[in-house]
DNA sequence: GCCTAGCATTGGAACGATCAACAAGCGGGG
DNA sequence: CCCCGCTTGTTGATCGTTCCAATGCTAGGC
């Protein structure tokens, strides 16, 4: 067994209580605070002093115990995050993907993330529990797709958190926040398909609504802007389902003479490609499709679909680092941080 | 804002230190020990004494302290969970599903999910850390895909733990554990087939050393057993990638007059239908294909591809369950369980 | 009237860490 | 010689809860 790496071998019987403070202390004869001032504050020891306690922890497998550090320092290391399933928008594989980064991002100062649930008719279920209960040191907010109850709440009590969505319906909010620039990522798929020549780009997205949607559209909006083109008869707001998809982009292919689409979701996309397939279209040559949050879906499907992929790795270290700041109760800078997603290019968007 | 169902309408200000049992206990005219029995054990008490200490509970919004109460009963109603990206023959978007109902379940009884992540070189790395600062009152292991050196070690220091996934290669393990059978999956996928008239039916999986391949693929023998077939002329183990499935779709299409494909994935079967575009063949009618995992792609591609679903809600259920018989020590009944998978069929499997 | 049993409630100690205050040792300046 | 400051280490108190043993009180039996 690979052990090396990992500390001491320490055997310790079934069910034998670990050891704490005091232990280490009696065994390296020092007191209890030199023991804690060995880890917390070893500048403070005699370099001989501090190796020898040093020797004992490791020999005895020695980590304090979190509950009564809690406890004293009020602090538990803990970041909580409801765990909603499925968010508007949001595939289940995205959250996933901004999970684990975030995991494995507060890791590194030794927090550790704490999910919890709460009943999804009230956005603000659980969070007070947990605050009540000093359970947590802060909060990962990130279901503020539709309103932001919980940033107010939150700040209302005087909880430490950061967002992970911006505050759409309150721009003067002064939390922070880090969210993904989906207008930036919709233009870039949009320049990118008039790049291969494309000049009647559709928008396929959701119901008007959708804070999410329509700031995507506003990319669109922005990259079609002088083009010429009528953009209302360009653009349709549907439902997030494949079927609708498929016939507004029969629709948009017969009234408008589209040759591009540019849509919310990977899901739309994929209706489009059906679409396109009914008619004997080539995605690529013929019609350029890009999908968004690049999913296994956008991956797999023939003939592989463009799709704007969110770069949810960097915005977890984003939110960590800004979660520091506001737990040290240092000024962030910018309030909120918008960070551009990337254009992930397959052959349903090129031409050639 | 609604905040009813939520508890009481506390305004505490900002930074002020929430209330304790003494608070309490003064408030009501009681002791500490009072109110401490009016939540743990009510029935100590006199039911108008109950009502009294109820009612000032609710009207200062106290919450027990968790790091104290930790401190003192040794138990921190957290579940570790090692939170691990994209394990082998897991789509991301199956840990998610399972992630939620666990956390929702554990909810249940004022138990909360922490995650962890640790070296991916070792399976072993951040499990000790918090079983020696006493930080979770149990484990649920979900990557014992391949052998299970958790299960041992975590045995090895008596730390409470249940599995989701078999011990493969120790038949003796005595932990609790709940496994999806993809053995009962695959054979009724294979059987789904069949009974929709195919006879020469493939099996796409990973390579042998997959124990979750070799499970899946046993389910397909045994469906297949006694239909006269070669069954090693019609199986293929590959990497789960699109082309290569596509490659081998072909070969066992042109070699062995295959006309029904059950895949040990979704991205394998995608892969499959690939191969019959291109050949003009129409999945369902002409080419029974079964997908593993009903992943989003199963449910966008054309012309819908059928899958087997993992119930991942009820091995969520089985987990906790199992989970509390072992936190309290009490016998469980059976060492394992393993749940059956559901077919989903869409149209890549019927023939009309 | 006294003893006992049972009930409702109480006060002290403990969990294991950190904080605050202070003590011992030592060298240097007035 | 004394005082001061610096380094290094110690001791008691504390965080908020639950466990343990003991208390006052009432009712019942003899």
């Amino acid at each position: 067994m690979a052990q090396s790496s990992r500390g001491p071998a320490v055997r310790r019987a079934r069910h034998e209580p670990p050891p704490t403070l005091a232990t280490v202390a009696d065994e390296a004869g020092v007191s209890r605070q030199t023991v804690s001032n060995a880890l917390n504050n070893p500048e403070l020891l005699r370099p001989e002093t501090l190796t020898r306690v040093r020797e004992v922890i490791e020999r005895l497998g020695y980590s304090p115990n979190r509950a009564a550090r809690q406890l004293r320092t009020r602090s538990s290391h803990l970041l909580g995050l409801r765990f909603e399933q499925a968010q508007e928008g949001t595939t289940n594989a995205l959250m996933d993907r901004f999970l684990h980064s975030l995991v494995e991002e507060v890791s590194r100062t030794g927090h550790h993330v704490l999910l919890f649930s709460g009943d999804p008719e009230d956005p603000l279920d659980g969070y007070d529990d947990l605050l009540r209960s000093t359970a947590v040191d802060a909060f990962v907010v990130t279901d503020t797709y539709a309103g932001t109850p919980q940033a107010g709440f939150l700040q209302s009590r005087g909880a430490p958190f950061v967002a992970f969505g911006r505050p759409w319906d309150d721009p003067d909010a002064t939390h922070a926040w880090v969210d993904v620039d989906g207008a930036h990522g919709a233009r870039v798929a949009t320049e990118h398909l008039r790049e291969q020549g494309h000049q009647r780009i559709a928008w396929l997205g959701w119901d008007r609504s959708s804070r999410l949607g329509e700031d995507r559209r506003a990319g669109w909006k922005a990259a079609m802007a002088g083009s010429g083109e009528d953009l209302r008869s360009l653009s349709a707001r549907i439902d997030d389902d494949l079927d609708a998809a498929r016939l507004a982009a029969h629709r948009l292919l017969d009234e408008a003479g589209v040759t591009g689409f540019v849509c919310a979701s990977d899901t739309l996309a994929i209706g489009v490609l059906h679409a396109c397939a009914e008619r004997d279209l080539r995605p690529g040559p013929d019609v350029g499709v890009v999908g968004f949050d690049d999913s296994l879906a956008a991956q797999v499907t023939w003939p592989g679909l463009s799709s704007v992929r969110q770069p949810l790795e960097e915005v977890a270290v984003q939110l960590v680092r800004v979660l520091h700041l506001v737990l040290a109760h240092k000024p962030i800078g910018e309030r909120g941080l918008l960070l551009p997603p990337r254009l992930v290019v397959r052959r349903s968007s090129r031409r050639s």
